[in-house]
DNA sequence: GTAGAAAATAATAATTATTATTATTTAAAA
DNA sequence: TTTTAAATAATAATAATTATTATTTTCTAC
């Protein structure tokens, strides 16, 4: 059985309006690294009286409640993703793309406390060039 | 044989000016993460006349020579540190503090590339409750 | 279904880290 | 010493994000 993405939210408490569900359609459907200002931008043609301070808002809202995960891979900006279990991301310098990235045995992933800190949550961030790049794939850069 | 921290500078044909060689002995004496504005408030005494822009300019710097390491742990700023080997970094959310992590065998540091995509750097971000603060310690926060 | 209360949104102003600019100073080269 | 290039200080500009406030929407109690 599917859950549609208004039970999520209604999972976690969170009241559905139109704007939020918009917000968290585009990145569950996308599967997609978007910042606020990119998301902005896709939804405008479906509401053209939505602000950038609201999108900010409810992703806000979201990465409190755990049902979507903020990267933050480029200093200059945060990035959203609907996928929300632990895995790493890469980052083309190149093509300035984000990739998601499944470590195998990862022990970062296993182990619930290092040095006695414990974990709740981790970031793994790579820097470098990706595949396409390095194959010469004249593709789009990534803005 | 030890290397001053001049000489450092030196290798990596960076020039050695006064306000260049403050920044890197406060990081490589002091083995903390700072930022650019605690580096400009610790350096201030010596120099009254340091602008916070040149601190800016000489991390950049030493950041694109390998000569210093920056890191992106909480979102809303970079932190500085001069050890440059890889390792991770936890980040206590109640205290504030940053803690050096070193991963026994972490894959992630072994391997040169992750699904093709050729690996030139990597950071990795824990997140949680730290070893003193769980103890109930009340340690100074740090921010 | 309606009235009142509470929450969400839009518009905009404010904040803050960082970068760009430019004049001045310092250091290197000739 | 003179000339030239690089570094610095001061400050303005940029850009992502947050705060504020008036308005609109949604929920709840009657």
């Amino acid at each position: 059985m599917i859950k549609t993405y208004m039970q999520k939210l209604k999972e976690k408490n969170i009241r559905v309006t139109p704007q939020r569900l918009v917000v968290y359609e585009l990145l569950a459907d996308e599967k997609m690294h978007l910042t606020a200002e990119q998301i902005y931008g896709k939804i405008k043609h479906k509401f053209p009286a939505v602000s950038l301070a609201t999108v900010y808002t409810v992703l806000q809202l979201y990465v409190q409640t755990g049902l979507v995960n903020e990267i933050r891979i480029t200093f200059d900006k945060s990035c959203f993703e609907a996928r929300t279990d632990s895995h790493h991301h890469f980052y083309c310098k190149k093509c300035k793309k984000i990739y998601d990235i499944d470590l195998h045995p990862c022990p970062a992933l296993q182990q619930s406390s290092v040095n006695g800190h414990s974990i709740e949550k981790l970031q793994g961030y790579f820097y470098g060039i990706c595949r396409d790049c390095q194959n010469g794939d004249r593709g789009s850069v990534n803005e």
